[in-house]
This record gives C-alpha cells, sequence and structure tokens, in this order.
DNA sequence: CTGCGCATGTAAAAAGTTACATGATTGG
DNA sequence: CCAATCATGTAACTTTTTACATGCGCAG
C-alpha cells in the first residue's frame, strides 16, 4: 500500500511521467523512507491510473506520460496521511550491518566502523553542499519545497549515525583496554588498515 | 538474503529458538533495522540448519529446538560482512508519511508533525529510561553488549528526529506568516492544474 | 549512423505479510 | 481446569526484486 501513496504525494508536489518518478524515488526518498524499482513503479500508475486517483495529463515523445492527481487522489492521499500509521518498522540493510558489529571481534568490527563513520561523514558533506546550493536560491516564493525538508532530513541523520559511531568506536575501544589488560590478547585498537 | 544473515547475527551473540528469535527481532532489531515475522523466520531456520550454518544444540519442551551458529555460519557471516554493502535503501512507513507532510496544507502539516515530535519525543524518553538501567546494572564482563549500542542508537536516532521536526515546524510558520501577509488564502494548494 | 539516455513494459522468482492451524505447558 | 503464553508450522496472498524485452529521439 505504501507505494501508492508515495507515488500520489510525488504527484501531490508535482505532475511526472514514470521516468521521472522513477528517478525521484531514487534521488531523496529510496535513501530515508522508501525504495522503488519502474517495474514496479509503472503497473501501479496504470492501476492508480483505472481507480480514478491520476490522470494522464500530457503526452510526450516516446510514449510518455505526464501524470497528475487528481481530486480523487488527494482526497485519498489526504485519508492515508489522518490514518493511524501502523506499527513503525524500518528496514535497512546498512544498519542491519551495524548491528552486527557486535558479532564480531572488537579490532575487526572497530575498524568495520571507522569505515561506515567515514562514509556517513562524506554522505553528510555532500548533502550540506546541496543544502548551501538550495539555501542559496532562496526561492521564498516555492511553496515548502519538499527536497529542502528531505535534504535537511539527511543531514541530521547522518549526522545523529556519525556522532553514535564515535561514541560506539570509544566503548569498543574502552572494553579492549580493559579486556586487555591481564592477558595479552591478538587485540589491539586498530590494526589500521 | 539479510533475513539469513540477521538470524546468523543474533545466533552468533547468543543460541536460541525460532520463538525466542522471533522476540528478539521485535525487542529492538524491527525499530531500526530489520523485522521478520515467525512465519518467515521458522523456514529460513530450517534452510540454515540444512546448509549446516547452524545446528540443534538443544531441545526442549513443546518440541522447541534451540539452534547455535556453527563455524561454517560463522564463516557465512564474516563474510557477508565484509561483502561491500548494497546501495543503502531504507524502508519505513513513518519517514514516508513525514515525508509526506509538504503535499498538506501547510497548517495540517504542522498539526500532524507536532504529533510525530511527541511520538519520537516519547520513544526517545523510553529508550533513555532503558539505558539508564542497563548503565546501572553494569555489568563490565559483559561481552560488547548488543543491546546497549541498540538502545544509544535508538536515542540519537530519535533525538534526531525531534530536531529536525522543530526545526521543520518553525520553517512552516515562517512560510505561514510570508504567506499570510498579504491575502488571507484559503491555501488549497492547487486548485489550477 | 551510432551510442546513450529516455521511456515503458512483462515475467519469473524471491521475500514478506496475513491468516489459518495445532498442540504443550504453566500459573492461577 | 482455564487462560495465557510457549512453540512450531503451512497456505494464500501481496509486495519487491531481478531479468528480460522493446523502441524512440537526440547529440556528436
Amino acid at each position: 500500500m505504501s507505494l501508492r501513496f508515495a507515488l500520489l504525494g510525488l504527484l501531490a508536489v508535482e505532475p511526472g511521467s514514470g521516468y521521472a518518478l522513477t528517478q525521484r524515488f531514487a534521488q531523496s526518498l529510496e535513501k530515508y523512507a522508501w525504495h522503488a524499482n519502474h517495474s514496479q513503479i509503472y503497473p501501479e500508475l496504470n492501476k492508480l491510473a483505472g481507480d480514478g486517483l491520476i490522470e494522464v495529463v500530457a503526452e510526450g515523445a516516446r510514449g510518455s506520460r505526464t501524470y497528475a492527481i487528481s481530486d480523487a487522489g488527494r482526497d485519498a492521499l489526504l485519508d492515508w496521511m489522518l490514518s493511524p500509521p501502523r506499527e513503525s518498522r524500518v528496514r535497512s540493510e546498512q544498519i542491519l550491518r551495524v548491528f552486527m558489529l557486535s558479532t564480531l571481534e572488537p579490532p575487526l568490527a572497530h575498524d568495520l566502523l571507522r569505515g561506515y563513520l567515514a562514509q556517513a561523514a562524506r554522505h553528510r558533506d555532500e548533502i550540506r553542499e546541496i543544502v548551501a546550493q538550495l539555501e542559496s536560491e532562496e526561492d521564498a516564493s516555492s511553496p515548502m519545497q519538499f527536497g529542502r525538508f528531505a535534504a535537511e532530513f539527511g543531514v541530521r541523520q547522518y549526522d545523529a549515525f556519525v556522532e553514535w559511531a564515535q561514541w560506539a568506536l570509544a566503548r569498543i575501544e574502552r572494553y579492549q583496554a580493559e579486556a586487555g589488560q591481564g592477558s595479552e590478547r591478538g587485540n589491539r585498537p586498530s590494526t589500521t588498515q
């Protein structure tokens, strides 16, 4: 069901073709909230059109169809937004990997986590640049830019991860220091790759 | 594939039955990283056992079987942990809803977002209590408690959300103040298409 | 005139959800 | 002895992924 409302939501912001929607998913939505392939998007658009929730408003080159949300679609989207959200389930392979670090030997977990931290920091900085650009364009008339909210969310999300990772690294180091006191195990804090 | 490694990871921390693993998923993993129903877990455990990655180490009342990870399982888990993570896709209906707020009229988006903020703050505070308790028990000998890492992650995650939501609320308020200056519109985002 | 990106689809397989189903044990 | 919880499973359905498939239009 969520795919349906993700599409309605994107079309509520701005009309677009299946191709364009596929790109909008890949652009920001998939990183924080939802992902869909084009092979899922096209059939769903046809279903939505069949249900009268969206309409073809233009046809372009190469058989492209631009869809826009209909009034019925806006109503359906609103209903969904006002309906109680179901159990908050999050699915992220990346975070799963992070949690599974605790199954590894501390030095290895430490090394991998440093890598994750570095990557998150890079992502954060990339988005910060985008934010800076958006902020400079400063189109005050624009109606509550979706992208601006998403980008800010991303920056804060990655930043929280970076800080958590630093905390976790320190904790692993502390643990290793304590564990290594008596018996000398192979475990030095980081075998610098 | 991820389910398989989530199970291997949980069993690498501690042996358990399908029932116990179902609970461990529900306890913390599902909130941040991965969810699975028992109807998915039992068949996957049987497959893992068939592949020799886990073994039955005990049988208890009511036909319960306690599984433990095998050496082959540890190898498989390690391989996975060292393999390059695939595109970071996150799936969260809650976050999808948050992003879709920008399709609503600002006053309504504002109201809903305040609710989301309050709930996130509650979640954060709940986990903080758990953290406080874990911290007081302070079992220094325990081998890098998985739960402690997850809880800290949760606190920071929710906290980042709360702060983002506050930022977003302020931005919505600013937008409304600006938009409301001249004409008192009844804000239907676009009556014109 | 060719390769790349635009643009849309279908089919098969895998993963995940929901519902159905059964029975044992334990605490009150 | 009754209800709740432990404990495991299957079946049907939905959703998602991966692979296959086709063809247009534009820039170099």
